[in-house]
DNA sequence: GGTATTTCTGATAGCGCTGTCAGATACCTA
DNA sequence: TAGGTATCTGACAGCGCTATCAGAAATACC
């Protein structure tokens, strides 16, 4: 260990080439004003030379960094897995690189604040549930760092979202589970402090009041979005005489708490009591029976989130002032095991 | 957006406080040679200007990058996720920063090759399975970049790694599991190609042969530590017409394969064929029964190894050319309710 | 034909740090 | 007192790029 094999600069590309490192740069950068010939001879020069550019000395100089950030609040977890995962495969294929970071509760926007000053990302991604953070937000702003914030709570004009129709996806729960007769209907609620977890009950919500159903306090249970208040949840529910046909918990790791709560107390599901959830993790296909649930596309979220950045900086000249969008991805209804028609 | 606010530099830190700029690199370089005086204000300067050192321009300029790649095959799965968050955590505190980069299997080590030409970091932490890739192996060694293996297959002089001692965790279950009375024993083992996987399996068959019990060639199944090679030998086992009484999974993965195939099947668990995994993956307490496990720290492991990262560049002076470390954590063997005494 | 405009290329000044070197000051030792 | 060593500080080159500017070449227009 210890010396490292020395590596090439832009000017041994430079010379090879025959050309100025300017033209090299501009080859590199993908820039207008260079005649395709240059641009063959620097091509072939790099790959001769297996010539990189160092990350520092582009971020030193220029204003891009080629560096995204991805903050987590935890990265454990199958849906910001999955965001991870599928930002890494977007910025690969990208040529950026990604800078991960964990921010606690406590001082997360000093935290950012530090980061922003130390790597001068070009953009960040903020999944749930810090996209909600306001003192991280505004830091954010005040920086004037591209932000996309994936599945918000509520949509900020200045920042992008990325995210599924939540209330539509729940809207559709209801009606199904409705059209196979269920009229005893019970609700885990997530994380109020969360995005999405509103526009679930909500959506979930209008559609029971549209065909007229009733359900009673008895029937709502606050959870988490944890699968231990998922636990908890489920225990309230069945330790009454007279269970509920369907529970529809807000996502599935609190889904698979309802079923292996209900393992333990030898309750029977479906057959005693069916179970919907929401997102389509991993787990969801992996217990017994399996979850039917909503498929909330995490990778492409955050394919779209980091495609979005990117496309931001080379629209660099147009003004971004204005408004920011809210991208939304399409859901599927996931038809499993854990929910069947209920018994007449 | 756009107009990112001025940062302090260097220099102006160096104003504030009266002293140079060198003076201001050595106090946040922690190097001797500075007096008290100097080191006070200094840092009342970095504190009044919230002063924050461009990690570009220190890339850049010096020998150190403060970064630190993290590679992944796939990041997604609770184990790698926990290391992850492990090393996340431990970095957060080192004031040194997190790359993450996926690499498939075929341009692995061209990947990484570019990848450290382009950041230069000052370490590369490599989990299962790319810790095995003798190509990624082979150029990191060329590059001479300080690596450290997670749950490497074998050690290799050069590289330290970190690991539990997997041999001794699955002689104890094996040992468990004939202290309750089982004798016929299946065991589903790991991917060849991931490490741990042949430990895991011998030291099981030791404790099994130390025991003068005997295992069929129909009571071993090759599985590949997923969910789905998991289920697919479960419904090999489950075929069949005398039940094990007892299965021996080499990870949790397969092991609530074989907990939900059976939960199909109307096998039940632990009352006709008890279960045992191994790692202690966040679902082994998800589902039910909860899964009779091996605790493996993986969290500590991947601070252990960012802490060896570090060390190793404050110790830079002290030659590093010789063998490298095998740091072996200790495991935990977790009792659950999947495992329960055979049936006399 | 000359002039304006577009297309292309190179020279060069930094970006914000660290590392090196030389110099200053304090502290020993004889 | 002189010389040596350990401790401390500052000046400055330069890491490898990008951005800016100036200028050359090609093309357009009147």
């Amino acid at each position: 260990m210890g010396s490292r094999p020395p590596k090439a600069t832009i000017d041994d590309v430079a010379n090879l080439a025959g050309v100025s490192v300017s033209t090299v740069s501009r080859v590199l950068n993908n820039e207008k004003y260079v005649r395709e010939a240059m641009r063959e001879k620097v091509m072939h020069a790099v790959k001769v030379l297996r010539y990189k550019p160092n990350m520092h000395a582009r971020g030193l100089a220029g204003e891009k960094s080629h560096v995204f950030g991805l903050f987590f609040d935890d990265p454990r977890g199958d849906y910001v897995s999955s965001i991870l995962y599928g930002a890494l495969k977007k910025c690969d294929e990208q040529d950026i690189h990604l800078v991960v970071e964990i921010l606690g509760q406590d001082k997360a926007s000093d935290k950012i604040e530090s980061f922003l000053t130390q790597l001068r990302p070009d953009g960040v991604i903020l999944p749930p549930p810090i996209c909600d953070n306001l003192a991280v937000l505004e830091t954010l702003e005040k920086q004037g760092i591209p932000v996309v914030r994936i599945a918000p709570s509520t949509h900020i004009p200045s920042m992008a979202s990325v995210k599924i129709d939540d209330h539509a996806a729940a809207y559709e729960v209801a009606e199904y589970i409705i059209n196979q007769g269920h009229t005893d209907i019970a609700i885990i609620k997530g994380d109020p402090e969360h995005g999405g977890a509103g526009e679930r009950l909500n959506g979930f919500l209008s559609a029971i009041k549209a065909n007229s159903i009733e359900i009673g306090p008895e029937n709502i249970e606050q959870g988490y979005f944890s699968f231990e208040s998922g636990f908890e949840c489920a225990e309230r529910l069945f330790a009454r005489d007279d269970l509920p046909t369907v529970i529809f918990a807000c996502n599935d790791e609190m889904a698979s708490a309802v079923i292996s709560c209900a393992a333990q107390k030898g309750i029977k599901i479906p057959e005693d009591v069916s179970v919907v959830g929401f997102d389509d993790a991993v787990i969801a296909s992996r217990i017994w029976p399996t979850l039917t649930t909503v498929r909330q596309p995490a990778e492409e979220i955050a394919i779209a989130a980091v495609e979005y950045l990117k496309n931001i900086q080379i629209d660099a000249d147009t003004d971004d002032e204005g408004a920011q969008p809210v991208i939304v991805l399409k859901h599927n209804f996931v038809e499993r095991n854990s929910c069947v028609a209920a018994n007449p």
